[in-house]
DNA sequence: TATACATATGAACAATTGTTCATATGTTTT
DNA sequence: AAAACATATGAACAATTGTTCATATGTATA
C-alpha cells in the first residue's frame, strides 16, 4: 500500500504500527469526555487547592478558617474556592455573614487517595 | 482571649473557628506530599497527556503510533512523554529505532478512572 | 561510511494561571 | 443609618506552560 509508506504531515513521521494506532483509535472516550477529565485534574493540579480540598475532607470550613489555616490572604482563598465551585468540587451555605464550604461528594477523596496511593508505591 | 479577636495578618481577617482549624491543622498530610500529590495532578491536567495516557491504557505504543493517533507534531508528543516518563507514569523500551512506550503501573488508571466516574455522575 | 529514519531536546513565543491589591457586595451590629 | 466584618471579584503582574521550529542524537540500512 502506498499510504502506509508517505509521510504523514501532521504527525512528521510514518504510521510504524497502522493497526495498532487503528485499535486504539476505536477505543478512546469522546474528545470533549477527555477534555473535561484534563480540566478536572487540572483543579486538582495546584498546591493551594489540594490543601483546600484536603481540609474540607476533614472538616466543614469558613473561607477565613481556610485562610488562616493555609497562612494565605482571604483573597486568594476566595479565588481558588471560585474554581473548586465552579468544577462542583465544594459546595457552601451562608449562615450570617459567614460562608461555610464543604467537598461537594466523595468522589473528591477517593480520587485524592487515589493519588497518595501511587505516591507511595513509588 | 485576646489572640482570637485580633485581627490576623497573614488571611486579612479573624479565625472564626480556631478549634476547627486546630483539629484540621493536626490531620492535614504533610506539606511536601501535598505538593508532590499537586505535582502529580498537574501531569494529568493537560488534554495531551491524558490523551496519551488514555491511548496506552490501551495498548503498547510508539512515539509515530502517538502522533499519528493523536494528529500532533512527533516532536509535541516527545516533549509530553518526557513529562510522564518523569512523573513515573510512563515507562519505555527501545527496539532498534523504535521506542515503545507503555503505562507504569496499574495506579494510573484507576485514577483515570475514578476521575470518569466523578464526571459521569454529575 | 553516508543516508534515512525515529526520537529527543533547546530556544522562543503565545497563552494560561495564581497571587496581590483595591474595592465591591452582603450581612450584622451599634 | 452608619460602621464593622466576612466574603467576592476585577485588573494587573509575574511565573509557568505547551507548542513550534530547528537541530541534535542514536540506530539501521544502502
Amino acid at each position: 500500500m502506498n499510504s502506509e509508506n508517505d509521510r504523514i504531515a501532521s504527525c512528521d513521521c510514518n504510521i510504524i504500527h497502522k493497526e495498532t494506532v487503528e485499535y486504539v483509535a476505536g477505543k478512546m472516550p469522546a474528545e470533549e469526555d477527555l477534555y473535561d477529565l484534563a480540566e478536572l485534574f487540572k483543579v486538582f493540579g495546584d498546591t493551594t487547592r489540594i490543601k483546600i480540598l484536603c481540609a474540607l475532607s476533614e472538616a466543614e470550613m469558613c473561607v477565613c478558617d481556610i485562610a488562616s489555616l493555609l497562612n494565605m490572604t482571604q483573597s486568594s482563598i476566595s479565588h481558588q474556592l471560585r474554581i473548586l465551585k465552579q468544577s462542583r468540587l465544594v459546595r457552601y451555605r451562608r449562615d450570617g455573614k459567614v460562608v461555610y464550604y464543604s467537598l461537594d461528594d466523595e468522589h473528591v477523596k477517593q480520587i485524592f487517595d487515589q493519588g497518595l496511593i501511587h505516591l507511595n508505591e513509588k
